[in-house]
RNA sequence: GGGAGAGUUCCCGAGUGGCCAAAGGGGGCAGACUGUAAAUCUGUUGCUUGUCAGCUUCGGUGGUUCGAAUCCGCCCUCUCCCA
């Protein structure tokens, strides 16, 4: 375990993440002289973590390594409602059978990265407590601590109050400050941490336990992933980058990082990664080509702490295989076909199909007419053209799409 | 509660009876150039189909019409003004 001694909100500023602090010198106090009870709260809106919650989990894991003791809030109450921060669009509202479903997948992934034995963490739900709130009674003690005029001030309503807020959806920042409440009572939790899109409600938190409590407890945010562009990071065609290897494939994520744009290597190292700082420093001088090999650490390294050294080193061999040379090709992406199916051959279209690379066989056609289809190496030209077993070696066949999608057709009896 | 508007393909947004599978932009995909980068240029971007063509789509639903994203009724959602 990790020791007072040494301050990790100096580590945690000096990789990069923090954004904004309610007291940086008390919050940097107490975190070099105490084991501080902190919390950050997931929503469970989705049946999977993403890289955006990585990001929280990573700060966490710091946290708790240098001695700090994490709750894990999950948000079986709040995502009920839905948090307007950030969003331009209402929420879609979750059943009850939803968030909880989800919810208990997020608790999987979690505990990769995040100690729960002995009490070294802790995970809660707020629905325990919110959903059996009295209206009135709420309001009356946790209410009347709020000001309309302050809240419609906030940033985080800003682009709403353009676009249309629900009341259901103004009243998200009432129960996360009472959520910070109940933890600071029932945990002694004195400190809120969160992405910076959290900073009103954070501040609702603390405000809330100064007036209710007369303390002061603290609150901290870390910079949102974003690439250079300003974009949010973790986000594909296909959506979400996901943790669950299920939703996103290791492949597919290792592949994820290594193709990250060369100005955000060395932030996502920083943040993403548990490598010492001095050898991201190291690293930070390789320029043009040379990069690549720094891409291939950050990818490595992400991959090893979601899913594990084994599937790191797969995908990682995966990659290499497909690209360059060496590697084996046992681990890249790949569909079983038996020689039944097969029978005397199948379609090209047919054959991308089932190998989900395309979504349709007008987009098939529109691949190879564009010569963006490859069997084996070789360009395809003819959208009839028919796969036999000829053309599998050893039963394994490869079809490369585009630049670097890669996928091998196993032949099985 | 009263009044005025709006809902279009992944997103923004044009389209006000046939020439609309629907302009333009963004994004995506592919090609060229590269370093499995960025930028740039080119092509492409509903489904089925070798071509012709057919099919499903413009909030929902029911109509009018030879023919509707476009007109009419009802419903849902959102925005704005008044209370």
């Amino acid at each position: 375990m990790g020791k007072l001694s040494r301050n990790v909100f100096d580590v945690l500023k000096e990789r990069g993440f923090i954004a904004q602090t309610t007291n940086e010198e008390k919050i940097r106090e107490i975190l070099g002289s105490q084991k501080v009870t902190f919390y950050t709260g997931f929503d469970p809106t989705a049946d999977s973590l993403h890289v955006g919650h990585f990001l929280q989990l990573i700060v966490m894991s710091h946290m708790q390594k240098a001695g700090h003791r994490p709750i894990v809030l999950l948000g079986g109450g709040t995502a009920m409602v839905g948090d307007p921060s950030g969003k331009t669009d209402m929420r879609k509202m979750l059943t009850h059978e939803e968030i909880t479903h989800n919810a208990e997948q997020f608790k999987k992934q979690m505990s990769k990265l995040i100690d729960f034995s002995d009490g070294k963490a802790i995970m809660v739900n707020n629905g325990d407590w919110l959903l059996e709130l009295k209206y009135i009674e709420f309001l009356r003690d946790i209410g009347v601590h709020f000001s309309v005029n302050r809240m419609l001030t906030a940033e985080c309503f800003k682009s709403r109050l353009e676009r249309g807020l629900s009341f259901i959806e103004f009243n998200y920042m009432l129960m996360q400050s009472y959520d910070y409440l109940k933890l600071f009572q029932d945990y002694n939790c004195v400190l809120e941490l969160g992405g910076d899109d959290q900073w009103s409600n954070i501040l609702g938190g603390v405000d809330l336990i100064r007036r209710v409590k007369g303390e002061e407890v603290y609150g901290m945010t870390f910079c949102l992933l974003t690439t250079s562009e300003g974009k949010k990071m973790g986000k594909t065609e296909k959506g979400a980058v996901w943790l669950d290897p299920e939703k996103t494939s290791p492949y597919e994520f290792y592949q994820y990082w290594r193709n990250i744009h060369d100005a955000d290597v060395i932030k996502c190292l920083k943040l993403l990664t548990f490598l010492p700082m001095e050898e991201i420093e190291k690293l930070s001088q390789y320029k043009d080509e040379k990069i690549n090999e720094v891409k291939e650490i950050l990818a490595y390294e992400v991959t090893k702490i979601v899913h594990g050294e084994e599937e790191a080193q797969k995908a990682q061999q995966a990659a290499r295989a497909l690209f360059a040379k060496g590697g084996d090709f046992d681990h890249a992406p790949s569909t079983e076909i038996s020689r039944s199916e097969l029978g005397d051959g199948i379609g090209i279209l047919d054959l991308l199909m089932l190998a989900g690379l395309i979504p349709s066989k007008g987009e098939g056609r529109r691949l190879i007419k564009q010569g963006g289809i490859y069997i084996n190496g070789e360009r395809v030209d003819d959208q009839n053209l028919m796969i036999t077993s000829q053309d599998f070696t050893e039963n394994h066949l490869l079809i490369r799409k585009g630049k670097k999608v890669y996928h091998r057709v196993i032949l099985s009896k």
